[in-house]
DNA sequence: TCTATAATGTTATATTGTAACATTATTAGC
DNA sequence: GCTAATAATGTTACAATATAACATTATAGA
């Protein structure tokens, strides 16, 4: 399991995660020709400062601190161009944003949310996408995007006994 | 595959299946004591009324033409009593809410919803619930709550070539 | 440089969801 | 039936999330 997919431990080089993100993000864009401006990468960078998933408007008054014309169109065009490239997963159940680690090839999001510090990994378990693909094609249903939401507790937050799992 | 968990076809007898939904919510309020007071089994009604996920302000229009008191806190708070005893479920994905075909034993929902016509449908397969299982485990994460949204084609819109599926 | 397009700025508003407190209805004990 | 406690609903106001529409600025290509 690489560090990008699975919870990070404690010697997480989280400065080195988000350059690298960054620099993936730039090149992707290179290659297709578009271009990462210096707002859209810095919403990107907003949305990499944790593994946890931000909301537009947490994002929006990190931004007006720095640029005084900031408002919501500013951060939401932002952030749909991102999504667009696959650089951000939406969180549906939390109406936030988080980075993606592997951005070059499209896929539904398969992600394992903390509900105790938020935390967020990113799966791509090509066995859940299969059971959900065998499951869809009985029904006759053609599968688009599938959206995988598993709120639980992390490794961390599970051993200090934050609770039961449902 | 029942009746309740598929795409339905034209045969379906929607005014049975809704009544019978009704039926289950009223036997299950009444075996845990709860109160399925008429605004209650009204919003449930409405809900019912498609296999279309219903928004809380779409119910609320429908509402406020029999209530004139109807207000947003009348919906959702119906809604949140509907949703703790599993008697429809919120579809994240669309901030709206579906009626549950088997409210009896708690689930994290398995959806498949059409994009072209809105007509949504439940699954409930153990082998996708077991996938995200395992790979949950491997990451060290407890499971709680499994969210499962799967935006596609349902097999009418589908043949009648509304789109490609991704 | 000129022009077309892309990106951002700006204002206003739509949509979805809650907080807080008042009133009414129901249940349980007497 | 009366009364107190609780549950449910009414009511007003507002918070949080997201988009529409049009103006301005920046960039890329001819």
């Amino acid at each position: 399991m690489t560090l990008s997919t699975a919870f990070m431990d404690t010697s997480h080089d989280h400065a080195n995660c988000m350059e690298s993100a960054l620099d993936r993000a730039s090149a992707l864009c290179g290659e297709r020709g578009v271009r990462l401006t210096p707002l859209r990468r810095r919403v990107l960078e907003l949305v990499w400062v944790g593994h946890k998933p931000l909301g537009a408007y947490e994002i929006l008054d990190t931004l007006k601190a720095e640029r005084r014309s900031a408002a919501p169109p500013t951060v939401y065009r932002a952030l749909d161009f991102l999504l667009e490239h696959g650089l951000v997963h939406r969180i549906e159940s939390l109406n936030s944003f988080v980075g993606c680690p592997d951005p070059l090839k499209p896929h539904g999001g398969q992600f394992l949310i903390c509900r105790s510090c938020g935390l967020t990994a990113e799966l791509n378990d090509h066995r859940i996408d299969q059971a959900i693909r065998n499951s869809a094609n009985q029904a006759g249903f053609a599968v688009g995007r599938p959206m995988i939401e598993i709120e639980g507790l992390c490794p961390h937050c599970r051993d200090a006994g934050e609770g039961s799992p449902g």
